[in-house]
RNA sequence: GCACCCAUAGCUCAAUUGGAUAGAGUACUUGACUACGAAUCAAGCGGUUGCAGGUUCGACUCCUGCUGGGUGCACCA
């Protein structure tokens, strides 16, 4: 039930036809503070049409407007402030939630279309770095988003498995690997000969000149060549799996880079159709001075292509493929002017469909300021932040409940819960500074604060021996802390469609911080093992808040234990 | 030099998209476990929203200029 829909119809009778429902809707707005009400009504609007102080109108309009959902109207100044009836709106409430349980706020908006999300995309021999995780976790909340907005999200790992870091691999791996220690320890080896690749190509530039030679002979089909490539790129997935296992992330696709390989081509003929190609010292370029930027790049001038051309092929193979509603790239931000050059050449090519592609830049994770650099083999490993973190988390079961059952399993889902809902909990944009220490806080606005606040939730439910809460409509509460409470599930179907347009995972982690917050409250001001005739609206109240701090979790992609 | 992103409490961040007295967490000080789990709750401390103009009933939010930080900018991805 829209209840601010309610109020806008009310004040419309008395506002007439000077405002459209609409408007009205749009001026309403929920005040910060609890003393003026669940829902407002500024009058300043009306102030030119009325040519009346805009305290007298609210005053005027405050006599007559009446609701069934409003318990009371207040005029302060030249606002309206309405207090809806909290016993008519929390048994509506509740018996809403309970009736959908993680359907809840799921809506149809995407007719099951599918939205292709660029995910993760980690490098073919290095290892996943924080970088990668912000990609993953943010794509994949993005998928868990659309998903109850009634798309159908289709998450693509576009591995980055080509190009002339193979040639200087390949080189470095004949130089001075060994298939034993590969075989061990895939990514820390490889990463190991890249690294050392670059610091003796430096002294002797000839190494370049070799390494651009074999990736040559890998783009020709070299037995050898291929055959290391294959290897590197097998083992290195094995070890990938093993961090999106930790992370609980699966993907439909895994088709990277190499995959459009050939169909490149294709793209490059198009081009040339349309005669948007022109080429300009050697290489082959799409001129965008109309659009203010730089030249696309389609051809270096040794004929051989580049990332472009590459995510052109992609996006192309993905519209024909999918036939997507929309096309999200969840990629750093200091990509921007490359997907404003990938959308700008095609939007050349005649293809309107280029408006619903949409880069989701984030932040960059830096470390004391500075950007991490694989080159120079100065990265944080992802998989010693998360072991870092469990290890946090099982110390903590130790000393506040170390008679708790599956100590391992819940360290686990606590720890990597923390690593996830801090990359997730701000804005993606803004950028941050690793610091290992804030990472495995467990205490306030933080992944386990939540799941903390649930796991209480679940002993009361336990204790209150039932099996489950009955769907009904008569669990009414009318104190002021579970009103909170309410307000936070009633308005889930708008924070949903925040996130949906902002394409912003951290509005439902705000979302499960508020509710956490209002719950914790609840829970040290009443008491819900009580025997009274309010006693089923509580418990109603308290399964609630689970399913619903829960199923935020889920979006989020953070584990809920029952126990912790 | 040009383009994009950012600037709010000591620190990390919010502010329902232009509304009322700018709010949380953290740190610090203090109080609450013989009440459903203290990973919690409560109280205190903490602000010229980077600076200067402009738009209007009203600006943290929009526009212009500036300062400071970050990221890109033709043969890497």
């Amino acid at each position: 039930m829209n209840y601010k829909l309610k109020v806008a119809e009310a004040l419309h009778e008395q506002i007439g036809d000077s405002l459209t429902i609409e408007e009205i809707l749009t001026l309403l707005e929920k005040p910060k503070q609890a003393s003026h009400g669940d829902i407002a009504f500024p009058a300043f609007s009306l102030a030119k049409l009325f040519r009346k102080a805009p305290q007298q109108i609210a005053a005027e309009i405050g006599e007559n407007v009446s609701s069934p959902y409003v318990e009371k109207i207040e005029v302060v100044g030249p606002y309206l402030n309405f207090f809806l009836d909290k016993k008519l709106i929390s048994s509506q409430v509740l018996k809403e939630m309970l009736e959908a349980g993680t359907e809840y706020g799921n809506t149809n908006l995407g007719d099951h279309r599918n939205v292709p999300i660029d995910m993760s995309s980690p490098n073919i021999a290095k290892p996943i770095s924080l970088g990668h995780l912000r990609s993953t976790v943010i794509g994949n909340a993005l998928a868990n988003i659309v998903e109850k907005m009634g798309y159908q999200p289709v998450k693509i790992n576009h591995l980055g498995d080509w190009g002339t870091q193979f040639g200087k691999l390949i080189v470095a791996y004949q130089l001075w690997g060994s298939e034993e220690a590969v075989r061990a320890n895939p990514i820390q080896e490889l990463l190991k000969l890249y690294v050392r690749f670059h610091e003796e190509s430096e002294k002797n530039p000839e190494l370049d000149e070799q390494g651009r030679e074999w990736f040559k002979k890998l783009e020709d089909g070299d037995e050898k060549a291929t055959e290391l490539w294959k290897w590197f790129r097998s083992e290195s997935l094995k070890e990938f799996n093993q961090i999106y296992d930790r992370l609980n992330i699966t993907f439909d696709s895994y088709n990277g880079e190499a995959f459009y390989n050939d169909k490149m081509q294709e793209v490059i003929d198009l081009l040339e159709e349309k005669n948007i190609l022109t080429v300009d010292r050697g290489a082959t370029i799409v001129d965008l001075e109309k659009y203010n930027l730089n030249p696309a790049l389609i051809k270096k001038s040794d004929g051989a292509t580049l990332y472009i051309t590459r995510d052109l092929a992609a996006a192309i193979y993905r519209k024909r493929t999918y036939d997507f509603a929309m096309s999200l790239y969840a990629v750093g931000n200091e990509q921007a002017n490359h997907f404003k050059q990938l959308k700008a050449v095609l939007k050349e090519m005649g293809y309107d469909w280029s408006d619903d592609m949409h880069h989701i830049p984030f932040g960059l994770i830096t470390q004391g300021g500075k950007k991490l650099s694989t080159r120079k083999g100065k990265i944080v490993l992802l998989n010693e932040v998360l072991d870092d973190a469990v290890a946090t988390a099982l110390k903590q079961i130790e000393a506040k409940n170390p008679d708790l059952p599956n100590k391992e399993k819940v360290a686990d889902q606590v720890g990597v819960g923390a690593v996830i809902f801090h990359d997730l909990k701000n804005e993606r944009v803004n950028n941050f500074d690793f610091t290992i220490e804030e990472i495995v806080q467990f205490e306030g606005e933080t992944g386990p604060y939540v799941q903390y606040t649930r796991a209480r939730a679940m002993s009361i439910l336990r204790k209150a021996e039932i099996n489950e809460v009955p769907v009904a409509d008569n669990y009414s509460l009318t104190d002021d802390y579970s009103w909170e409470v309410i307000k936070l599930i009633q308005e889930y179907d708008q924070t949903l469609r925040r996130a949906f347009e902002k394409f912003e995972p951290s509005v439902i982690a705000k979302h499960a911080l508020h509710l956490a917050q209002a719950f914790n409250k609840y829970y040290a001001n009443s008491r819900v093992l009580v025997e009274d005739e309010e006693k089923p609206a509580r418990l109603a109240l308290v399964k609630a808040v689970a399913d619903l701090l829960k199923e935020d979790l889920r979006i989020l992609g953070v584990e809920a234990p029952d126990q912790m």
